[in-house]
DNA sequence: TACAATTTTCAGAAATTTCTGAAAGTTAAG
DNA sequence: CTTAACTTTCAGAAATTTCTGAAAATTGTA
């Protein structure tokens, strides 16, 4: 297990976005290596090329399996277990995008729907529960979008994202054709 | 400059979100509390209610300020600065949305040209390099996408996230209604 | 059952991030 | 220019997160 200085860089970087993208600097370099390895990898690959512990090993598959990123694969004749990235790229993005909305998303949307059960006691606190009302009804409808997304088949979801500025058109198309998708067919 | 048990709830729960929304406790409690406070606050009134350091406070406006989410306001005959959130509700989420956009992709996106760039020295090499530029090619459109969005108006946003599952049917419309909006018109 | 291979756990160490508060810097007003 | 009001900076302290490695737990095999 030797990377090349192409997959060193991809792993570090990617051990460097890795708190931005939701977990650690050494999870997100296991992720981007069974990424960018054809092969499926033990515990000890990883600690070896990474250069971190067994347990850091353990704890970070732990996480991955979590985030449900990895899959767990058994060579014959070898009790080890070994890790690929579970799936192709796009589902891999797709998990990511899903769990990352669970996490930034639902507590506080569980959150905000306890505080608007409350009667406001005063003024002040009427005006706060106005704006914490926007702020659901934004958090709710985006993760409902964001739940839309997540389901649309690879197709639909490169027709989309390829549309650019077209999208706009295409909101006003619906406005005029009435019945929309019936009529077209 | 006291909260209301509501606000402290709101204001707390931003503060443990902060980190998986980009900036720490303190910088998603003053975040939050400007959000939901109808009138501009000074550092002082942010330490005091926030029981943190004036020093912090300062730090944290700065952050904020890099983030493009709160104005300076100034009151006459008052040499403070004073602070609200830039905007709207939905302003702020853009906001959040596109500065997120900035910190998740662009880096990952300039990394990743760069090594595409350079020719593969070995098998290992460019089969690294098949799985950065689907990598690569994911994340560009991703990076487009984002930008389509936010640079929609409220309406066409409004109208895009409340398809639901319409959207496929959206978009099968197009492929049938060839010349799509000019057709429409 | 006994054992060896492997994985997991977790207490403490190390690294990193955040926070404080005093000092330095800036700015407006007289 | 001087002063007072205010803001920023930043070194070190505190808090938090991550990591290590040895011990405990688990698992497959004979």
């Amino acid at each position: 297990m030797k990377l090349t200085s192409q997959a060193q860089a991809f792993v570090l970087h990617f051990g460097e976005m890795g708190s931005r993208w939701g977990f650690n600097r050494t999870v997100g370099q296991m992720f981007a290596l069974l990424t960018i390895h054809p092969e499926p990898l033990n515990a000890d690959q990883l600690a070896q090329a990474l250069k971190i512990s067994r347990g850091n090993v353990s704890m970070g598959l732990k996480e991955l399996q979590a985030w449900r990123l990895v899959e767990l694969h058994h060579l014959p004749g070898d009790r080890k277990d070994y890790f690929t990235a579970a799936g192709s790229i796009w589902d891999l993005a797709r998990t990511v995008f899903e769990e990352r909305r669970k996490r930034e998303l639902d507590p506080t949307l569980t959150l905000l729907r306890q505080l608007l059960l409350n009667e406001p006691q005063d003024e002040q606190d009427a005006l706060a529960q106005e704006k914490m009302q926007e702020v659901y009804d934004l958090l709710e409808l985006l993760d409902q979008f964001a739940n839309t997304l997540s389901r649309l088949d690879q197709r639909d979801l490169l027709k989309l994202m390829r549309l650019g500025s077209g999208i706009s058109k295409l909101l006003e198309l619906k406005g005029k054709v009435k019945g929309g998708a019936s009529k077209a067919k």
